[in-house]
DNA sequence: CTGGTGACGTCTT
DNA sequence: GAAGACGCCACCA
């Protein structure tokens, strides 16, 4: 059966898959990393793509998108837009603690796989 | 093909 | 430590 790139893979696609199950496996109250995870799948200098994928995640797949943050340790997202809050909500409801500059300490809360 | 853009990261001031 | 410049690379007008 389908030995070669069956006509509904598309190259892109397998790259948002990667990045889905890889998120996935972020457990309850740790974070990872936009670098970490692009450097995970293999390609270190690709973390803007792996935000693409995150981005481009439809509603009918369950991804822990906001256990996904900066290398800093800070959310991406500008404070005060709908996603930051959310995202900031859904840690803090997992135990994850943030700093007084809205940071959080990444030597406590990284996800090492 | 060229240029602008983006759920990022690293280096330099 | 904050801010700006660059780097990276897929995508789109």
């Amino acid at each position: 059966m389908v030995s070669s790139g069956s006509s509904t893979s598309h190259p892109a696609d397998d790259w948002l898959q990667s990045v889905w199950l890889l998120v996935k496996l972020i457990p309850q109250g740790k974070v990872a990393t936009y670098g970490q995870i692009a450097a995970l799948l293999g390609h270190p200098r690709h973390a803007r793509h792996v935000g693409r994928a995150l981005r481009l995640t439809p509603k009918d797949v369950d991804v822990p998108w906001h256990r996904v943050v900066g290398s800093q340790g800070r959310s991406v997202f500008d404070a005060g837009t709908e996603q930051a809050m959310i995202q900031r909500a859904r840690l803090e409801s997992e135990g994850v603690i943030f700093n007084d500059r809205d940071r959080i300490n990444l030597k406590i809360f990284r996800w090492q796989p």
